[in-house]
RNA sequence: GUACCUGUAGCUCAGGUGGUUAGAGCGCCUGACUGUGGAUCAGGAGGCCGAGGGUUCAAGUCCCUCCAGGUACCCCA
């Protein structure tokens, strides 16, 4: 009976080594980038009630409309797994009753899932970096936010960034931007295609998205949101662009940069790395979103992040200069001869193991040469070899693999005698 | 969701118009070198040729369906 061949969902990935080492790099360098800003981790869970998502990212979104994992759990409550990580986070502070008056900030690693056509770089399952800072609604928590996210890929190697920054203006604006534009798709109603009819009633400004090109067309004559936007919303977007110029990072204004989530509000802004063709180049995107917390019934209460894909991350970085990552050396190699050396050997391995030293060893009783190999694939700085020989004499024989030399130390007490000579090496 | 391309050893790929036991490089294992490592040479293991049907005397090769990956549209991370 031939075993059912089983294989892994549409769209999803297994990370082995080397993949897998360099995604949890990546991940390694945004914690420790997010704890020099101040932003502690937050976990929430991978699945919420589908209403938290379809009220947060709008109804008429391609996120909510047509990508999300929905599915009735055992009492029929609508549930789905989370294609974004904000709503589940803010959700969260507001159910154990936060106190939005300070400031928070938060980060998050996970999944996120999304029901889309699988190609390079866009996954129903991808992992998501992201961070969240709660209170301030100063310009200045926008700049810290787009900072981290561009220091994030800067400390990756990734340097040659494209930054693009929009602003869709406060809440006040859109509702009003709306208005002018539903006005405008009203008078020449007959032009639009069935589904902008339906976007006008529900959320004009959605109709930029549509791909009929007729309609596209008849939208160079609308209205532009910039022209409707309030001085104030204005000014705050010029002094992003100001406090962009002086930390020195190089952004793009790009009016049609909307976001694919209603509840942004202000600034936005997406990164991606430049020369990299293809639809899937943007690494992170994010945004100010003013009036989600009080949406989800907490004390208004603005707020600004982003969420960054890691597998695009993980492809865009050029892993040659980071060898000894994907790579880490090793510091012993244990060669064992002979079923009885094999098992005296394993009691050291581990014991130098715990003591902090990475030690290698095999357990499949390969040859002599075939041991020594392994320990020079693995360039490991010494090799303990022990046969039956030396198990007889009460001895072992240490090698140091770069010169060769190699010298007999006794048996009892090796642990101590490798580490004395690794500690003493590490000194100098 | 629509269109096109692809799917052969662990990895990267060859396999004109269908034709005997399906190949290479890398990697892995063994030996030359009874117990001393990056080289060289020789050998070996490893494939229901993505899955299932069909055409044919004969299918990795042609046809259909499905699955999966990629590209464009779209969307985004």
């Amino acid at each position: 009976m031939m075993a059912k061949k089983y294989q892994a969902p549409r769209g999803t990935i297994d990370y082995l080594p080397p993949e897998s080492v360099k995604q949890l790099h990546v991940e390694a360098v945004f914690r420790d980038l997010c704890e020099n800003y101040g932003y502690q981790p937050i976990r929430t869970p991978m699945f919420e009630t589908t209403e938290l998502f379809a009220r947060g990212a709008g109804e008429s979104s391609d996120i909510v409309s047509k990508e999300m994992y929905t599915f009735d759990d055992k009492k029929g409550r609508s549930m789905t797994l989370r294609p974004e990580g904000t709503p589940g986070v803010v959700r969260a502070l507001i159910e154990m009753g936060w106190n939005f008056a300070q400031q928070t900030r938060l980060y998050y690693i996970g999944s996120m899932f999304r029901y889309q056509r699988p190609q390079k770089g866009r996954y129903r399952e991808h992992t998501q970096a992201g961070l969240e800072i709660i209170g301030p609604d100063s310009v200045t928590a926008d700049v810290e936010v787009i900072s981290i996210g561009v220091n994030f890929l800067i400390a990756l190697g990734l340097d040659d960034l494209k930054v693009v920054i929009n602003t869709v203006g406060s809440v006040e604006d859109r509702t009003r931007y709306n208005e002018i534009l539903k006005v405008f798709i009203d008078e020449r109603h007959d032009e639009f295609c069935p589904d902008c009819h339906f976007r006008a009633e529900h959320n004009p400004m959605r109709v930029f998205d549509c791909k009929v090109p007729e309609c596209h067309e008849i939208l160079n004559d609308a209205p532009g949101m910039f022209d409707t936007l309030s001085k104030e919303s204005l000014d705050r977007f010029e002094t992003l662009k100001e406090l962009l110029e002086a930390e020195e990072i190089e952004y793009e204004v790009d009016p049609k940069l909307v976001r694919g989530l209603d509840y942004y509000t202000h600034s936005v802004f997406e990164v991606m790395v430049r020369g990299e063709e293809g639809q899937q180049s943007s690494l992170m995107g994010g945004g100010r979103y003013d009036s989600l917390v009080e949406l989800y019934g907490g004390q208004p209460t603005p707020a600004m992040g982003f969420g960054a894909g890691l597998e695009r991350i993980v492809e865009a970085i050029d892993w040659e200069d980071l060898e000894e990552i994907v790579n880490p050396e090793c510091d012993i190699a244990i060669v064992a001869l002979g079923e009885q050396a094999q098992r005296v050997a394993v009691t050291i391995a581990d014991k130098l193991r715990v003591a902090g030293l990475m030690v290698h060893m095999d357990h499949r009783g390969s040859s002599f040469k075939n041991q020594l190999g392994q320990a020079n694939t693995l360039k490991a700085a010494a090799t303990i070899i022990l046969g039956e020989n030396e198990l007889e004499g009460g001895i072992v024989i240490l090698k140091e693999m770069e010169s060769g030399e190699q010298e007999n130390v006794p048996l009892d007490g090796v642990v101590e005698t490798v580490l004395q000579a690794f500690s003493t090496d590490s000194e100098d």
